[in-house]
DNA sequence: AAACTGTAGAGT
DNA sequence: CTCTACAGTTTT
């Protein structure tokens, strides 16, 4: 897309810069030579230099004379004025500042400095006279790769050898070093590849896709299909489309870190990895990375990542795939709140994108989009028909024999025993970490909570520790009470997934078991490893907390046991049903993926078997599920039938921050005149975290209100906050606590 | 955010 | 009178 071009600035002309600084937009004159919008620039500030982004004319609001010039271009691509506009935009929905908002846009490291060559070692002489292990282990490396491309450190750290053994190869002859420049273009990924056959269904869903990438423009499609269904190779017909069209592909997944699988699969499909943007990225490649996607498809064509490879400087970016759409960790709900799911659309439309919104179970919110013809909606049927899915059952907990400190029921563990005795893996499922979540004294009663934060902390057996889930901090597990001194009288009360392993080493003794809980592993890779040896049959009964849930494919699993059904339901949340029913659904899925002739059986032990979601989960019908509980939040005036906002204030000294929060409060008529409600101040749900008391206010407002607007004009009416207070605005806010 | 400026109080 | 700590201001 060529799109408008950027405005051009003759030098000593007037320009708006936004600087990465808390300052924000400041005026500077045009270069010798003049600039463009959303070109990159170094700028003094007082007497510090800055990067910033050339944003438009200057607000000329500042003398003239005391204007100080660009001091020079960034060599990088300019941010495209889509680019541009999007960040702005995105900066007005979230109520992000500006400076904020340019600094998500540029975290690659080194953008400021000139790409420089990089050093790299290729083959160029006969072996060396003297020949050495050493020696031997660096050509043997160089050899098995075609001989290219490593750097000097790269090529001796591959070979187990010291760089001294490098140099001293170059200095025979045998080797050579020459300059390669930085950021190489990733390899072009081959659309005209086959792809796996599809089934009729899905071929009609991807016919859909690439004639809506054709046409051209903006579109939301809502992409559902049960586990299994295929949904991966669909989409991958979309982003072959997109590259046949010379254009970028985005697809944004939840997890990852886990996602190797998944570049396997690109990999099969296109003969090339995709670019790769995730936290766990090295700093050279997150690097290259930005300057191949602002160079276009030509630098590379697609690109998986995280939530954040949302805001990577695309040239011309021409889909977007949002994978297991309804995952709550799209929803950023630190420094700079946002969804990405909301982000990708906004991006798209700002594009002239497609966006693919792809999940088994769709957050209510698409769900809703799609039934009101906002999005196209594309359903896939199960492959290998409806007998795919889980029997399910539910385990009624009110008339089983459940001795105290016990969790797995008589009726779970004798189908667990039938599956170990046909050899079959079954999985217990427990969303909590650690041994036990509460630890209290028996002689008075105390809890042991955390020292910083206003939350029980949560026994870890196998750490020998405390650890408190909020801001991560431990203390050894005490013998004597801190309250009453008494000892011995620590008990640990309610399961956790350690627990749960406890008990199944005692009740099945001569079963092998996992846990997967994320806390038990180093790395994503040692998860990783993990889950594949167990995938392979090196484990017969696993325990799992939702890290289980997220699409590892166990072939010889035939048993979900879901330990508490009703751990999800309980609480003021109006998602709580939605994520709980995505969750045990997910989880249930696990059971009976294979299409061969050993259907998968999910249970689930809970207090309430006549429950709506229980019921829902159990029934099957998700049209159901989701048409109760749309109307639900109808009915209660809540998302997505009205918008929220929530106001989290936080401080030091509880005082200050509840007198703080009425003062706002008490200037709310803003907020009125948009027909706006204000709930609060309360104390948040978890009242103090890392020694600073929180307090939340919700704002709710009909669904076509200016709520970002009334909000600034609420926040900027009121009194000076006092020193220390830290405000933020979650728009959109996952919880509505 | 970071660098700079002004001021009050402590120490000489 | 100097030194230091810290609060408040400026940065184009």
């Amino acid at each position: 897309m060529s799109g408008a071009e950027a405005r051009f600035f003759p030098p000593g002309e007037r320009v708006g810069v936004l600087t990465t600084e808390p300052v924000g937009m400041l005026d500077y004159l045009a270069p010798e030579g003049g600039v463009r919008a959303g070109q990159l620039v170094m700028v003094p500030l007082g007497p510090r230099q800055v990067m910033g982004c050339v944003w438009g004319a200057g607000d000329g609001g500042f003398d003239a004379a005391k204007l100080r010039p660009i001091l020079r271009l960034v060599e990088a691509e300019p941010l495209t004025p889509r680019m541009v506009e999007f960040l702005s935009r995105a900066a007005d929905y979230t109520l992000t500042a500006l400076p904020v908002m340019l600094r998500m846009a540029l975290r690659a490291p080194d953008l400021g400095q000139p790409p420089a060559a990089r050093r790299v070692i290729h083959r160029a002489g006969p072996p060396p006279e003297r020949m050495t292990d050493a020696r031997a282990a660096v050509l043997r490396v160089i050899d098995e790769h075609g001989g290219a491309g490593f750097s000097p450190g790269e090529l001796a750290s591959l070979a187990g050898v010291g760089s001294s053994v490098v140099k001293g190869l170059v200095a025979a002859g045998t080797l050579a070093e020459t300059q390669a420049p930085r950021d190489a273009a990733f390899p072009q990924l081959d659309p005209g590849l086959p792809g796996k056959p599809l089934a009729p269904d899905q071929a009609d869903a991807a016919d859909t896709l690439r004639a809506a990438i054709r046409a051209g423009g903006y579109g939301t499609t809502l992409l559902r299909g049960v586990t299994g269904s295929g949904k991966t190779e669909v989409y991958l017909e979309a982003v072959a489309e997109t590259l046949r069209q010379g254009r970028q592909a985005l697809v944004l997944l939840p997890e990852i870190a886990l996602s190797a699988e998944f570049l396997d699969r690109v990999e099969a499909r296109f003969g090339a990895r995709p670019g790769e943007w995730h936290s766990g990225v090295t700093g050279a490649e997150r690097r290259r990375l930005w300057h191949m996607a602002a160079r276009g498809a030509g630098g590379v064509g697609m690109v998986v990542g995280a939530r954040s490879a949302l805001f990577l400087p695309f040239r011309d970016l021409g889909l977007i795939v949002v994978d297991e759409e309804h995952d709550g960790s799209y929803k950023q709900d630190e420094t700079v709140y946002y969804n990405a799911r909301d982000m990708a659309v906004l991006r798209a439309s700002i594009e002239g994108a497609q966006v693919v919104l792809a999940s088994a179970t769709p957050s209510v919110e698409s769900w809703v989009n799609a039934g009101a013809g906002k999005y196209r909606r594309i359903d896939l049927r199960s492959r290998y028909g409806e007998a795919e899915l889980p029997e399910m059952a539910a385990i009624d907990l009110r008339a089983e024999e459940m001795p105290s400190g016990r969790w797995i029921s008589p009726t779970l563990a004798r189908a667990v025993d039938e599956r170990l005795a046909r050899g079959e893996q079954s999985l217990l499922f427990l969303n909590r970490r650690g041994y036990a979540p509460v630890t209290t004294c028996r002689a008075c009663g105390q809890q042991v909570g955390c020292d910083d934060c206003d939350a029980r902390m949560v026994e870890h057996r196998f750490q020998k520790r405390l650890v408190c889930h909020q801001c991560g901090a431990t203390k050894p597990i005490p013998v004597a009470c801190p309250a009453c001194g008494t000892e011995g009288k620590m008990a640990a009360i309610g399961p956790g997934v350690e627990r749960v392993a406890e008990e199944v080493a005692e009740r099945f003794p001569t079963a092998r078991s996992a846990v997967l809980s994320s806390d038990l592993f180093q790395s994503a890779r040692a998860l990783k490893a993990t889950i594949a040896d167990i995938a392979q049959g090196g484990a017969d009964i696993i325990i799992g907390t939702q890290i289980v849930a997220k699409g590892h494919n166990f072939p010889g699993l035939t048993l979900v046991g879901v330990i508490d059904a009703d751990l999800g339901l309980q609480g003021a949340d109006l998602r709580a049903a939605e994520r709980s029913f995505q969750l045990m659904r997910q989880v249930a899925g696990r059971a009976g993926r294979q299409a061969g002739d050993r259907p998968g059986v999910a249970l689930l032990q809970t207090h309430q078997p006549d429950h709506a979601v229980i019921r829902a989960i159990l029934s099957g019908d998700d049209e159901t599920f989701w048409n109760a509980e749309a109307e639900a939040r109808q009915a209660a005036a809540m998302p997505p039938f009205s918008r929220l906002a929530g106001i989290i204030l936080s401080h030091p000294d509880q005082p200050v921050v509840e007198g703080y929060a009425r003062d706002l409060a008490r200037v709310a008529q803003p907020l009125r005149d948009i027909g706006a409600d204000l709930f609060g101040p309360a104390p948040a749900p978890i009242a103090r975290v890392r020694a600073r008391y929180r307090v939340r206010m919700l704002v709710r407002a009909p669904r076509q209100a200016p709520l970002q607007d009334a909000i600034a004009r609420w926040l900027a009416g009121a009194p000076k906050p006092p020193a220390n207070l830290r405000l933020s605005v979650d728009i959109d806010p996952q919880s509505f606590l």
